[in-house]
DNA sequence: AAGTGGTCTAGACCACTGC
DNA sequence: CAGTGGTCTAGACCACTTT
């Protein structure tokens, strides 16, 4: 691959560090599947000599790529692209925690999923807005209750734009882990999501769903997760009860 | 002072880079109030050479405080402690938006606050674990509402323990901007916070200060402060509507 | 032993700020 | 102009992993 090019002078608007744009350039090969989830990197000195700039520029880069949760590297082993089960990211976008656990470190155990119901549907046109679709545009809806050792603790609707899950039927389950679902069979890779969190009243069925009282209130999560190349990729909806359980946040 | 021993090969258990024990150095004497919020400190190249390591080790060690919140840099000018006013520091732990903003982006206007009580008092059972006080200890309790542009927002709680915070009497209006107050006047600098959020049914009070119907539900979030040397600084409980308003969170 | 990432250094040059 | 942080390089050495 040709050098980038270091643009010193000319051309002063838009200027980037050189370590800014080896690093897009590494993102833009990412999103292209240049290498797969899991997969190891060449070296930093053989990228470096690829890109034309030196170790200590490269190093930059990767590590930048790295604290973004897009890498992981191991001392004496290399470089690789991060999958959805490194550096427990399986928690990484689960804030949900039993009450009894500690402030910060615990890990829940991961909750099981019962699916209500599996459907292909035309989207609606808050669906189209979310992920940018053209009317006609089709996504898959899943409807599941998600549960721990004590029980039910919320239920969820999940939403996937069709034309970018080829092959899914209405008998696909999705597994435990769905981010690296997505990245393993389809090259998605999740790296930010967005949510907004409000009090709600229960509706009547999901109150009978979690085996609580009617009316009872619930933290609702509205999560769009997001792609390398800033596509929304998925949509959930989650009513969650909160008497055993709260959602944890850390801000520094 | 002295430099930083290297400890290359002995006492190879915690054994840590030298960056980060020049950061921790670095820490210890802000801690220290050896620098005040808003002071400059001196140039990279002279903590360098006074801590006895290379202008790039100290950089390194400078640019994680930085990343931290704790340092802001300016280039051509210098290196500064942070304020609570840097980098939109108001809005660093302030979550909640009005709903017709946009995603991620928007700045919320920063609610108002008119006190319902302030007082001290003996710090009860829960207020003695939470800041590891002694028995007799006091504590000051602060019961606000919030409110911006459109009415109240939410209802709070805020509790502080009295012996890091002298000089408070019943008489004293906390700021708006409570951090940069901490900062200034008792040199605590706020590292990081702790939420634990759930959906709550309100109580018939605070349902009539905020204007809302009887049993709606609020969003409740329960956050302790926590200082440099990782005391628990500030604790507070805030019941918010989340019928006009939510809790933003985006995860990377 | 060879190859990887991790640390540390020394020095050059650039860009920005304030006098 | 001098002083600051920001970028980039080249190279040495260390620690860890695999063969």
């Amino acid at each position: 691959m040709s050098a980038i090019d270091p643009a010193p002078n000319p051309a002063r608007l838009e200027a980037q560090p050189l370590y800014v744009r080896a690093r897009n350039v590494m993102v833009e090969r990412l999103i292209e599947g240049h290498w797969r989830p899991g997969e190891m990197l060449p070296s930093e000195f053989a990228l470096a000599a690829e890109l034309g700039v030196s170790q200590g520029t490269m190093r930059k880069a990767l590590d930048a790529m790295t604290t973004e949760g897009l890498l992981v590297r191991r001392q004496g082993r290399g470089t690789f692209v991060a999958e959805a089960e490194d550096n427990s990211i399986l928690f990484r976008f689960y804030r949900l925690t039993p009450d009894g656990s500690s402030q910060s470190g615990a890990k829940p155990s991961f909750p099981e999923s019962r699916y209500l119901s599996r459907i292909q549907d035309s989207a609606s046109e808050q669906e189209r807005e979310i992920f940018s679709l053209q009317s006609g545009d089709k996504v898959w809806r899943f409807e599941r209750i998600r549960s721990n050792d004590e029980g039910p603790i919320l239920w969820e609707q999940l939403v996937l734009p069709a034309k970018y899950f080829p092959d899914l039927t209405s008998e696909t389950l999705l597994p435990n882990n769905v981010y690296q679902f997505y990245s393993t069979y389809y090259g998605i890779i999740v790296a930010r999501v967005n949510e907004q969190l409000r009090a709600v009243t229960a509706p009547d069925k999901v109150a009978d769903l979690l085996s609580l009282p009617q009316k009872s209130p619930l933290l609702e999560i509205d999560r769009r997760a997001i792609a390398l190349d800033d596509r929304v990729v998925e949509w959930r909806r989650s009513l969650c009860r909160s008497d055993t359980m709260h959602y944890r946040n850390e801000l520094k």
